[in-house]
DNA sequence: CCATCATGCAACATATAGAGTTACATGAAA
DNA sequence: TTTCATGTAACTCTATATGTTGCATGATGG
C-alpha cells in the first residue's frame, strides 16, 4: 500500500503558514508543496472544522491560522485529519472463531497497541509552536525568505 | 492502502504446524487459512529460505518445522517476510531541501523510529514457543482437534 | 519409465486507498 | 457584474496486498 503523508503534508504546510501573515490561497500553497489546490483544500478541511485555520472566500481569501500553536499538538492534527490507520500491519481476521488465530491475535494486538500508544503519545509531546522554534534554528543567520523560495 | 496481514497469516499458520506433526501441504494449510495455496507458499519463502520451515515436493511432501520455537521470535518471522514497512504513514519527501519540510521530518521521523523501534522490540520478546504455550492454555481442556477442525 | 503429487514461480486479475485532476457550484470582494 | 477563492463531487492514476491460473520442476510409487 502507498504510504500515508496527509501528516507530514499538512504539517509542512501549517508551518510554511506561521513563518508569515496569511491569508494564503490553496493555490500558493500547493505550489510550495508541489501538488495541487484540491488536496490541500481536503487535508485543511479537518482542521477548519477543529477551528485550527480559517478559509475566506473572494478577493483577499484564503487560509489564516486561527489557532494557538503552543496549544496544538501534531496528535491533533493527526486527529483532524481523521485519525487515519497508523500501522502498515494488521490481524488477519478481527475476531476469529479458531483458537489458534485468537493467540496470534492476542500477542500481536498487544504489540501493536504498544506501539500505537507510543507513537501518539509522541506526536502528543510536539506542539506546533516548538516546531516553528525548531524551523527558526534551522533558518539561522540566513534571511527570511517568502513561501515558495526555497522551492523550484 | 490495505492493510498488510502476512505476519499474522504466517503465525498463524506455524501455530497450526506446531500442534501436530507434518508435513502439511499448501493446500491443506490453505484451506484451514480459507486462502489460496500460492499465498502460503509465497509467505513461507521467506521462512524456508532462512531454515525456519523445510518443504518438500512429491508425494508425502508439503512444510515442516525445521527449528527450535523456542529460538525464534515473532521478529525474526517478520524479518523473513522481508521486513515490510510497519507504518502506514511516512514523509512526504525523504531528502527535502526545503527546511520547513526538514523540520517536519525530524520531528516526525523522530516519533515514527520510536513507535517502530518499539514494535520490533514487542516482537522480538514473544517466541513461537510462547505463542504455541498461550494456544494450549486457550485450548484448556478441550479435546485436541485436527487442523481444520476449527474452520468450516 | 510413467503417472501422480507437491512445490516454485511467473503472470495476470482484483481490491483498496492515497494522491492528482477536472468541473462546477457557492460566496465574497472590487 | 466580474473576478477570485473555497467546497465538493466525481473522476483518473498509482502502489500494494491479495487472489488466481498455468506451467515447469522434482520426488514418490507403481
Amino acid at each position: 500500500m502507498k504510504r500515508d503523508s496527509r501528516l507530514s503534508g499538512v504539517l509542512h504546510v501549517l508551518l510554511h503558514m506561521a513563518q508569515q501573515p496569511g491569508p494564503f490561497t490553496s493555490e500558493t500553497l500547493a505550489k510550495a508543496m508541489d501538488t495541487n489546490p484540491v488536496v490541500i483544500r481536503r487535508v485543511m478541511a479537518g482542521l477548519r472544522d477543529l477551528g485550527y485555520v480559517r478559509s475566506e472566500k473572494g478577493h483577499g481569501g484564503g487560509w489564516t491560522l486561527a489557532c494557538d500553536l503552543s496549544k496544538v499538538t501534531l496528535r491533533d492534527v493527526y486527529t483532524a485529519l481523521g485519525s487515519p490507520a497508523l500501522l502498515a500491519m494488521g490481524n488477519r481476521t478481527e475476531a476469529p472463531g479458531c483458537l489458534v488465530e485468537q493467540a496470534v491475535n492476542a500477542a500481536l494486538d498487544h504489540a501493536f497497541q504498544d506501539a500505537e500508544a507510543l507513537l501518539l503519545a509522541r506526536l502528543g509531546e510536539v506542539t506546533l509552536a516548538r516546531l516553528a522554534d525548531d524551523l527558526r534554528k534551522r533558518l539561522g543567520s540566513r534571511k527570511h525568505q517568502g513561501i515558495g523560495a526555497h522551492h523550484a
